[in-house]
DNA sequence: TCCTAAATATGATTTTTATCATGTTTTAAA
DNA sequence: TTTAAAACATGATAAAAATCATATTTAGGA
């Protein structure tokens, strides 16, 4: 469903949500760990997200990557789409081209409902949405 | 969700369901471009599909594959879990190992719900089943 | 100002997945 | 019994994804 890197992505995500803010900045080497994922990955990752304008960052002593206001409204599927193609949700499971409502494939019909609460679920919550289920211990964050 | 591998096998079992039979058999070269699936590939592929029972083969001039009728008897979930790894449908979105439904991760409540419908119908419907659905045009192979 | 700690940029390596190629075995039919 | 058509077996190559390594830039603090 997502590759490695989106997996990767949406757990440092979270993390910093969770545990960063403005003034409270976190280093790669210090999430690395916690959220069990090769550091010199995750530093390449948490890089292009920055770039991307996903997540924050600040170079130097006491730097760090953060969440702003604005980068903890984007949605799940924001970070996701960083990494994987933006399709990637609406392609057909078998990945037929001519595949659609009128003409089904066989898993069309499963796929599709199947899909639709995540994807929409993706798209609606934002990341401080998430955080704040986590905060209140509905979910939980055992990365 | 699915690999490469097992779109183009799932393509290749229904084929062989709808155009094959136990003395119509169907050669490689005829059904790689139908199927749209390298050659050489799906041969590689059939050969496997064949040695762990899915499919049936047959040698020599007037030979192919084709499916028995206890072949047709098998699932889809069969013929995925030829190639991709069996616990593929039951892992967390995010590999978390410890995720369940007791601590659940963020995205559990919306990945499980989704999936349980495809993996139930994977599971129970019959490769006899969805040639059934083809053949009363209620689901298509534009493969 | 200088040193050091951090992100940043870039590229190399490894692993996995997908694809291609080629020789061997079986079997129907001439 | 010979030939040729098919699957079968095995390995080589290519492409993509994941991982690792290293030099550069920025900025805080002594």
């Amino acid at each position: 469903m997502f590759s490695n890197s989106s997996k990767y992505a949406i757990k440092a995500v979270l993390f910093l949500a969770v545990n960063s803010s403005e003034d409270h900045r976190i280093m790669v080497k210090d999430m690395a760990e916690p959220i069990n994922v090769p550091q010199a990955y995750l530093a390449k990752l948490l890089q292009e997200l920055s770039r991307k304008g996903i997540i924050s960052s600040k170079k130097g002593p006491k730097g760090g990557f953060f969440l702003s206001k604005e980068n903890s409204q984007l949605t799940l599927m924001d970070v996701v789409n960083v990494i994987d193609a933006d399709d990637k949700f609406n392609a057909c499971l078998l990945s037929l081209e001519k595949c659609n409502a009128d003409k089904p494939c066989p898993l069309h019909d499963l796929a599709i409902p199947s899909r639709s609460k995540l994807i929409h679920s993706l798209n609606q919550n934002s990341i401080k949405d998430f955080s704040m289920q986590i905060e209140q211990g509905k979910v939980f964050l055992p990365l």
